[in-house]
DNA sequence: GTTATAGTTGAAGTCAACTTGAAGTCAAGC
DNA sequence: GCTTGACTTCAAGTTGACTTCAACTATAAC
């Protein structure tokens, strides 16, 4: 084992959990990069760890890897980004996830009306009917994280 | 118009609000089912409403169409499903969305503690790191609901 | 009886976020 | 210098929940 401060892919995928795969996804989509040996085989900086782990934050809160990708685009070129930079970046999260539990309250707190009184009504049934919840058009909650299932078999 | 108590695929997607093609798609996978008429044109009766309703209520709190399935199949066969019978259906609802709320609250006061600090780390940081909130094999909030973005484009 | 509107089918397309596969190349240890 | 395991690329496949399309047929209103 070599030992540069530059990571392979699959000393990266090890250290970040994330699978080679997607790492070479997240390339192509521009969300990270690395340099090339002579070989032409990737070499990844250990800043890239910190962005992988930013990546996952996000997804985690529900962003897509688009928006994702232009949060990231919005950090400083030229030098590392420092803890300050990252914060900015993750501060718009803690209302987004406000949104996103107070919408599930909405539903939970519908549901308990419901269950008294089986109504499910498609008219009136905040449940089956949450369009004031994830508004068309107006200000509000639009935003839930994709579903945190449990794992898929294929990923660790 | 006409105007008996079965509905067409038209009248039902306006009332229950559920695109045409999608109620198609829902009879394939044997969520709804239809009469036909002579000239073989579906009709349905309105108890189907509700089911919809049920159908979109369950999608809301997070349930993938095979469950849906899976727990419109424990429905009495041969009578019209009561008030009560969908009480009993929807009524582990409400400890799912209280996990869903639980690991979004977590997902959230753990964001609290990262801005203060910027640490983003992949083995510590409970936002990039969230397995002990969707975890992999114990019990725990392993579900959230899917994404209510912003309607899209083509959804009325 | 005509016509406009609404309905029919099956196959293929969409989207996001990846994974898988095939066929070949590089690097590290002995 | 050779073997083994890690790496490379590009294309195609996967999943869930639908939508879209093309070519055709039914129904309702007049």
């Amino acid at each position: 084992m070599r030992t540069t401060d530059l990571l392979t892919v699959g000393e990266l995928s090890e250290r970040s959990g994330v699978a080679a795969s997607a790492l070479r996804f997240y390339e192509g989509e521009g969300l990270i990069d690395a340099t090339r040996t002579s070989g032409n085989q990737r070499r990844y900086q250990r800043g890239v760890l910190r962005r992988l782990a930013f990546i996952r934050a996000a997804q985690n809160v529900g962003l897509s890897l688009d928006e994702i990708s232009a949060a990231l685009a919005t950090l400083p070129e030229g030098r590392t980004p420092t803890r300050t930079d990252w914060t900015r970046l993750s501060r718009t999260w803690r209302d987004r996830l406000d949104e996103q539990i107070a919408a599930l309250r909405k539903l939970r707190d519908g549901l308990d009306s419901c269950i008294g009184c089986g109504c499910l009504s498609l008219q009136r049934c905040a449940v089956s009917n949450p369009s004031d919840v994830a508004a068309q058009d107006g200000a509000g909650a639009r935003y839930l994280p994709r579903p945190l299932r449990a794992a898929p078999p294929s990923r660790r």
